[in-house]
DNA sequence: CGATTCCTTGAGGCATCTCAAGGCAAGTGG
DNA sequence: CCACTTGCCTTGAGATGCCTCAAGGAATCG
């Protein structure tokens, strides 16, 4: 909660280590390179919008790759900030937990999606990022990154937006907390789960959750039996079909009116 | 709430004016020129961190200096991007209003804060920008700043410092808005002012509240009446001596303690 | 001085939480 | 292969914290 209770003390500047080892503590297989010129999500993730050039010197940095196993945390809060994190596969939760156990989830990504942009402020992650399914990643040393930023005006743009981006999503986020009821907020859950498994190119309108009913009460504000409740109430409105963690969209407008009842 | 259904959709790279004109239409004082030099916020504001060097290049920026009227707006949601702003008088409150009119707060920015920075994703703002109160901004030309970024690592840090900070605040606020009751929300709020003022040379233990129950409540996720009976109850704790906006803090501890009850 | 805005307080209602029980599926060990 | 455990989900019943509606007071302003 430092960022409540905490005034807006501006940190010491931030020094970055000139070469950070790639292999860290979590990162135990030996990473592969990768390059994101030929990588299938470079329409999605850090490359969207950038010339072939300085794609190529994103190339240049030769990313760490690294799995994660289903339930392994990635980075935990108050781990040191040296890289972030694209995911190439699979899904992840990004939360803080409280002293008493109780765990606030603030995010779910998937592929193609960034994690630890938080650790920039601090110089530590201010959140953990945890596998929801085996996974992989791409470990990008955010040192050699800004040092690439200086050289290229777009690539600066481009790291700019998707912090934005970031900013933007949470607002979101806090207005769904802040003003909406429980089948608003799990409308607008799936709609946006919906939408990004389509830009993937998977089906909108079904799809496997990864996360736990309890994992989605976390990040909505709400008790996983609200959650499982609603859903149930959904699928007897003929919205959906839910079956576990199997979801099929019946009325994308039916579920797009139940959310935009109070957003429009 | 785009960003809660809408999927992670690279925009276009955005593109920004060589040279947009600093007075705007809400702009209509003539812009006097600031400088950071000699600023008496430099050490909370965007120049904190930063050498002489670095400062003597932001006042080569000359922000046009601004003074927003109690009430009005200094941007509104979906004006176009041009500028980031630093708060150098007065309070504000940031957030984005529903087309059924209901308004989420996002937050609140006093002396040496900066707002609009969510305009970077989209090429447009995604919140509005209210003064609280009479209040002096320095309007920072976007282009610019990012301009004078590709010449200083260090300013291109504190750049990103300054966005990852808000990434973390918000963090924050989705814990308090996902899983504290109202006596620890508002807890959490006092005791945010409180360390804010202090920063700010003001007394820490009594202040006065810029902004209504009614906002104080859209911020904190509750109605404008569960703000006013739970200040109530933090004054028949003796936690509190509260009069209208006007807030003296009796028992930091004890304040800290309803605020930690879940928090720790 | 009336109109307006903001705050406080009360009373009752309701959405969500809490507590509890049971079902289902997957994993484990005998 | 079966008994048992474990984790996750669903559903019910009752409790409760916050909301809704309503009234009245205090301060501000034209």
């Amino acid at each position: 909660m430092s960022a409540i209770a905490s005034p807006v003390r501006p940190a010491a500047p931030v020094r970055f280590l000139a070469r950070p080892e790639l292999a860290t503590a979590a990162s135990k297989p030996a990473p592969l390179k990768t390059q994101c010129s030929t990588c299938h999500l470079k329409d999605l993730c850090l490359p969207c919008g950038l010339t072939g050039t300085d794609v190529a010197r994103l190339d240049g940095l030769m990313f760490g790759r690294r799995r994660v196993k289903e339930g392994q945390p990635l980075y935990r809060e108050g781990d040191k900030f040296q890289f972030i994190y694209a995911v190439r596969s699979g899904t992840f939760k990004s939360g803080m937990t409280l002293k008493d156990g109780r765990e606030q989830v603030t995010g779910f990504q998937m592929a193609g999606e960034l994690m630890g942009l938080d650790g920039l402020a601090n110089g530590v992650h201010a959140t953990s990022a945890t596998a929801l399914e085996d996974a992989e990643i791409c470990a990008i040393p955010y040192a050699h990154l800004s040092e690439l930023a200086t050289t290229s005006t777009d690539l600066q743009h481009v790291i700019s937006r998707l912090m934005s981006r970031e900013i933007v999503r949470e607002h979101s986020l806090m207005m769904l907390l802040g003003s909406m009821n429980a089948e608003e907020r799990l409308a607008a859950f799936l709609l946006n789960i919906s939408q990004r498994m389509k830009a993937r190119g998977y089906s909108a309108n079904e799809f496997h959750l990864r996360m736990s009913r309890a994992e989605i009460g976390s990040y909505l504000g709400m008790k996983l039996e609200t959650v499982s409740r609603t859903f149930s109430a959904f699928q007897q409105q003929r919205l959906l079909e839910v079956d576990k963690k199997h979801v099929r969209i019946l009325d994308l407008d039916g579920l797009t009116r139940a959310f935009e009842a109070r957003v429009q």
